[in-house]
Order: C-alpha cells, then sequence, then structure tokens
DNA sequence: TGGCTCATTATGTCTATACATAATATCATG
DNA sequence: CATGATATTATGTATAGACATAATGAGCCA
C-alpha cells in the first residue's frame, strides 16, 4: 500500500518539513525549484509556492530568484509573542481583573532615550491587579501632541492600556524586554522586597513618525512570559 | 490629479491598514467583501485574499466564512522574537565570539517540571563570551535516548546550541521568559555580584513526542531582548 | 584581469475560473 | 414556536497560464 501523497498545501508543506526534519534535505541543500516539486506532488506550481513561502518566512528556508531554495544553515527559530491587553491577559487565565491608577501629570517633556517624546506629554502611573494581587505595574508616557484627546482623560477606570487601543491607532512599535530589581515607587505597589528581580517591558509605539507612547510594564516577581517554537 | 489606486497585494494591504488607521473602519466594522474590494481596487480576488489573509494572521482583521471579514475588536499585537544561533547574535553584533565549556556529567534522571526529561541525559555547563567579557551562561540537559550521537561529544570547542541545531531537528518547543537573580555558579561564571537581576530564557525542544534537550540560558546583566511591532 | 552586457532561470506575483467549506439565513414541517 | 433540512454566501483553496523581477553566469571587449 502506498502512501497518500500530499494534496494541498499544507501536506506539501509538512511533507517538506519533514524531508527536513529526515535530513533527507540537510541543512545547506538546495532543494528541487518548485516547478519540479509541483510535478512530483502532482500539483500546481501555485500550490507549491504557498508551501514553501510559509516555511522561508518562519525561516526554515531560504528563498532567493534564481538561485534557488535551500535549508537554511542556521535555522533561525522565531517565536510569536502575542501582546494582549492586560485586562485580557488576566480574564484569559481565569482571574478577576482589577485596575488602580497611581498618579498622572501633565507637562512638558524632553525627548531621551529612555521616554523619546518631546513636547506636552501626560504622564500615568497604574496597577493592573489579579485575583486582588499585584499582576503588573505600568509607568506610561502619552504623547498629547498625537494624541490630543487624552488629556481630557483621567484614566481613573479605564486603563491607557485599554483606552489607547480603541482611541490611538499606531503604526509601528519597539519592544525591549529586561530584567531589571525592584525599587521605590515600583517595588512598593508590586508590594515587591527591595531587589527583587522583576520582568521588565518597555515599548514605544508611534503612528509613522509621530510618537504616540512609551509604556514601561513591570510584573510582578515570578511571571513568566511563554511562547511556542514551531508547531 | 488622483491618487495611484493600489494595484498589487502590498499596495492593497497597506491602504486596508490606513483605513483601519484611519479609523475609516473602525474595530468591529465588516468591511467589503473580497469581491467588492477587488472591483474597488481592479485586482483579480486573489490578490485581495492574499492582502487581507496577513492581515489577519496579524490580528488586525478577523475572518469568517460566510460572516465575513472584520476589524478585530482588541488587535493582539503579535511581535516575532528571533532566536538565533548565540554565535551568530553574538557576531551579528560586531563582536568576537568565545566559548568556554564549564562541566559536563552524565546519568540518569528522572523528568521534573524544569527539565521535563527521563533517563539518560548529559548535562552541560558552558559559557559564551562576547568580546572577552560573559555573555550568556548556558545550562544544557541533553536527553541521549533521543540523541544517542551527543554520547560521544565532549563539547569542549564546539556548543551544544550550534551542534544541536546542525544534528538534533525538532518539531516543536516551549519557551519561557523570566527575570531571576543571579546565584551559585551562575552568578560566578557571568562575574555578576549575587542577587544582580538577569533575564533568563528556557527552552524545551521536542521531535514529536521525544524530548531533546532542555536548556537555561542566563544572560549577562543588562542585556535586551528587543523586537518590533507592526512594520 | 577586470568590467560590461545580455540571455537564462527560479522565484514572485497576478488573473480568471472553478470548486470546497463553513456558517448563516430561510423555510417547511411537526 | 421549535426544529431540522436546505439554500445562500463569503472565505479558502486549487489551477493553468502569463508576465515581472532578481540574480547568476556566460560571453564579449577593453
Amino acid at each position: 500500500m502506498t502512501v497518500a501523497k500530499p494534496s494541498n498545501w499544507q501536506e506539501i508543506q509538512a511533507e517538506v518539513q519533514r524531508r527536513i526534519y529526515e535530513r533527507e534535505w540537510p541543512p545547506g541543500r538546495i532543494i528541487p525549484g518548485e516547478v519540479d516539486l509541483a510535478e512530483e506532488f502532482g500539483v500546481a506550481r501555485a500550490t507549491v509556492n504557498r508551501a514553501l513561502r510559509e516555511l522561508a518566512e518562519t525561516g526554515l528556508l531560504e528563498r532567493r530568484r534564481k538561485a534557488g531554495t535551500r535549508v537554511a544553515l542556521h535555522p533561525v527559530s522565531k517565536a510569536t509573542l502575542e501582546i494582549p491587553v492586560i485586562r485580557q491577559e488576566i480574564e484569559s487565565r481565569g482571574m478577576e481583573y482589577g485596575y488602580r491608577r497611581l498618579s498622572i501629570d501633565k507637562g512638558g517633556h524632553e525627548a531621551s532615550a529612555e521616554v523619546p517624546i518631546a513636547g506636552q506629554v501626560l504622564h500615568i502611573r497604574a496597577l493592573h491587579i489579579a485575583d486582588g494581587a499585584p499582576y503588573v505595574h505600568e509607568e506610561r508616557w502619552i504623547s498629547l501632541e498625537t494624541v490630543p484627546k487624552a488629556a481630557k482623560l483621567g484614566f481613573e477606570e479605564v486603563s491607557a492600556n485599554e483606552w489607547l487601543l480603541a482611541n490611538a491607532p499606531y503604526t509601528r512599535g519597539d519592544i525591549e524586554i529586561t530584567a531589571g530589581a525592584s525599587e521605590g515607587h515600583v517595588a512598593e505597589a508590586l508590594e515587591a522586597a527591595a531587589g527583587t528581580p522583576l520582568l521588565v517591558i518597555r515599548r514605544v509605539t508611534w503612528d509613522h513618525d509621530a510618537p504616540v507612547t512609551c509604556v514601561r510594564l513591570t510584573y510582578a516577581a515570578g511571571h513568566k512570559l511563554t511562547t511556542q517554537l514551531g508547531g
């Protein structure tokens, strides 16, 4: 009995992956061209293209016009980090969400490496709570030149995290993940002893060239950021 | 003079993104069907499909058969984290790569939450060095049942990080990012004062259901993990 | 040897058409 | 009114053919 020939792009993708994993096509090897594979599998070239394109996007294959397709020598694995709204992150873990604004002030601001926003800025500190326990401390700067509507708001009930998502679109952003020691206000809010290692995510978003907001999220001790490889 | 009509899938994608950012199509709104958009832009439906599919994959759109395509209410942003081989990570920053194996031992092992590998295991500790300074400490367990070839190796010159990539394929993996305090061996190897907050990445990879390797990478103080949103 | 042009080639994209599939809306029936 | 069969509809996928584009390599010339 013969093995079913792959007939759709998902099966072809799986078969190509298998050949790579099994070392039939070792790293560096140039694999047959789309036309050959299409003929082998008995499908159209576009179908093979669809299968291979995705593998190239995830870094398993390297494709160049004329040169052909080769198995990546160093399959730089790409893991996708999902960055949900904090309320959803908490609720999806089956915990009750709570929010407390700690402080808010408005004023002129000079752009710095840490907070690359110049001009009038709204500065907010807040705490997100899961099942009554501090979950993450949010310190945020919002550019009032890019998001003037934010000036009228107090962010006492709705977090800036949520409001901005629905009201201030961005086109791109930078993310930075580090480990920091808890200190000062943040340590206090998170009820963490000074010096406790905490996971810090800094995010700056832009609407084209205009800075929208810069946020520094400090997670409570022990927080884990998880994701998957492959799939 | 009229604005050039988008004519390829990238331009159509950009135009759709623009309409979403500019709130012409606010969150939750059902956007015109592929056929309508194809007609509007004067392209084939497949081209529109190509443009919209990618936007749905990144979470900006939600598509359902028959129901149509709507702008996501909570655009869960997805950032891709690239996980290169450490040598490449260092060399791509223009620094000189160095490697030192610290210890190696072999023996039976019970599966635990931290190291979910049972049976004969190779346990290696090593240090990756950038321009002479400690860069990241690697503590690794390799399943000798899944990767028997590794048993003969000493990993004195070539890091397990590199060898495994070329010799032990995996089909899936879990990644966990946390902040930890430096201590013991690791603190010493990284030349970090005890208690310094350090970024820790734990990764477990599997070949189907067989565990391949489990690694705990502890980065030197101040290390930043960066990535981008959008594009 | 070095640099230029040009044909070749594999991937990238688009089109028109067709059928598949999932989900909804409609309608007949009890 | 509830329910289940059925028609409808938007997306999902496949196809053959065509042209676009980038990179290579060969051949030519200085």
